[in-house]
This record gives C-alpha cells, structure tokens and sequence, in this order.
DNA sequence: CCGTTGCCCTGCCAGC
DNA sequence: TGCTGGCAGGGCAACG
C-alpha cells in the first residue's frame, strides 16, 4: 500500500528516470481511472508536455508539467507507476501507457483500479484537503498537540486523517504507535504533552527510516524500477499478529479502528 | 464541525 | 481438489 514513504520513493525514482522527456504520446487503456477537467481530454492535453520534474504531496505523487499543469497520481492501495527502458517488458494490466523522448514508458496500473491519474490545470489548487506535510517545516511538535487537543477520536485515527497529516497510512501509524509505546485507541485529547511529543518524534523517525529503505513490500508494491522495498522487514508489529513484541515479548495482538486492522502491544503500549 | 457508514474492486485464503 | 464467502483497504460521498 504505498503510503508516504512508498510514494517518495517513485517520486525520486521517476524524477531520475523521466524529468525532462517530453510526452509524445498517451495510450489511456481504462477511461475509469483517468480525470480530467471538463472539456479537456486527458491524452490530447498531455501530448508535447515536458515532464520537468516529479514530486510528492501526501500520498500523491505529482509530476509537473512544463505549461504549469500537473499530472496527479493517487496509487491508493495497488496502483503501480513505472518507467521501463527501452527493451524492458511492458507492464501487465496497464491502465495507461505514456509513451516518452528517449523511447521511454511511463505504465500507471492497478490490479484493484482505485488509483487515479489526475490532470490538474496550471493555478489549480487540487491538495486543499491535505493537511500538514509530516517531514515539512509546519509539523511542528506543537502543531501535533494542537491537533490532539480536544478531540476524543482515537488517536490512531487521527493520524491516519488525510486532513489533518498528509501522508501517514495504516502500516506507519501502527508502527508509529508503538515506538511512541501508545495504545491506538486512545483518545486524542488523553495524551500528555511528553506522550504526544514522543508519538510525534515517533511519526516523523519511522517515516525518516521507511525512506531510507525504500518503502515496505507487503502485497504489490514496487517502486518506479520495479524493485521493492525492504522496510516489511523491519516491521513491529504491522501485520504480526501473535508475533512477540520486540520490546517486551508479549504476543501482538490485532484489533480494528475506525474500520482498520490495528496491530499492537497490550505489554507496552498504554 | 464532528463522527459514522457504505461503496468502490479483485486477489487471496480459510473453511467446507 | 474445487468452490465460496469474507476480508483487505484509501478516499470520498452521504447522512445524522
């Protein structure tokens, strides 16, 4: 599922793979998982773009065109983006296939087709639902409490809030949790100072150490070389159910908020 | 504003 | 062995 990490990490593979090709031209294999303005058609306008570079916001990787557009890419939870060299075998299940300078390709595809390929105008704010950038200048510790104040809302669901912190997705709120040793149901506003202090530290190293190993491979993903990530190896407590705590021994358990698996420690997480 | 529910979709796997 | 039903999950709309 990429999350922030996995989303950097094609985002930096794609800008030392594509930035400057130009795109010459856009197979679109599924209408379903391309948007486009009214009027506009999605491949026509695409078509001579320069690619100048590609970037992340959240969980969207964003590659900035030349005219000042933007083509947004939400992968959700299988979607796959990646540049293929010339000679390399195509991608299979490609939703859509960018056909670039240099006789490279772009393949977006996803077996579930949640992800969406977004073309946004020049000027065209499209993240005004996206909070606070969590490895940005405005994710203040300060910041954080001022989100947990006041609210009951588990606070493994607040993390988990597109609206409040971009970016933080199921496998890196667990595990965030718990290296901040905080059980995930509780309520936001219950946090001590120190606690919500350790749990942000906790969010911002977690996400750090996630970067550095390129993203986790539980299920599809790989970035934008095909290649996985080695993060899953490193993992807590996300998907170990009855594994032992490598803390303190005891079994994790699983148990579900706000719809999600939630994995955790009853021995060190209060 | 806040919180909750259901939908989208298909691969996988436990259980029969 | 082969089928089936349930589950997984991010974002968004709809609702109270």
């Amino acid at each position: 599922m990429p999350e922030l990490p996995e989303a950097e990490t094609i985002a930096r593979g794609l800008d030392r793979a594509i930035a400057g090709a130009t795109i010459l031209s856009v197979d679109v294999r599924s209408r379903k998982n391309v948007v486009a303005p009214t009027n506009v058609d999605f491949a026509s306008a695409l078509r001579g773009e320069r690619i100048e570079r590609v970037g992340r916001r959240g969980k969207y990787v964003v590659l900035e065109l030349q005219s000042g557009r933007r083509l947004v890419v939400g992968l959700r939870m299988t979607g796959r983006l990646i540049a293929a060299a010339p000679g390399e075998p195509a991608v299979p299940g490609a939703h859509v296939v960018l056909r670039l300078s240099g006789e490279r390709l772009l393949t977006f595809a996803d077996v579930r087709t949640f992800g969406r390929m977004t073309l946004v105008e020049t000027g065209r704010v499209w993240d005004h639902a996206l909070g606070v950038e969590p490895l940005g200048s405005g994710f203040t510790r300060e910041a954080f409490i001022g989100m947990l104040s006041g609210r009951k809302t588990p606070v493994k669901v607040l993390l988990l809030d597109q609206h409040r912190i971009a970016g933080i997705g199921n496998i890196y709120a667990c595990e965030a949790l718990w290296q901040a040793g905080i059980r995930p149901s509780r309520p936001s506003k219950s946090l001590t100072r120190a606690a919500a202090s350790r749990l942000h530290d906790a969010v911002v190293d977690v996400l750090l150490r996630a970067i550095g190993l390129r993203g986790s491979s539980i299920d599809d993903y790989v970035d934008a070389a095909g290649a996985r990530g080695s993060f899953q190896d490193v993992l807590s407590v996300y998907g170990r159910l009855g594994a032992p705590c490598p803390r303190c021994g005891k079994s994790i358990v699983r148990t579900v908020l706000g719809q999600r698996g939630t994995w955790w420690c009853r021995g060190c997480q209060h």
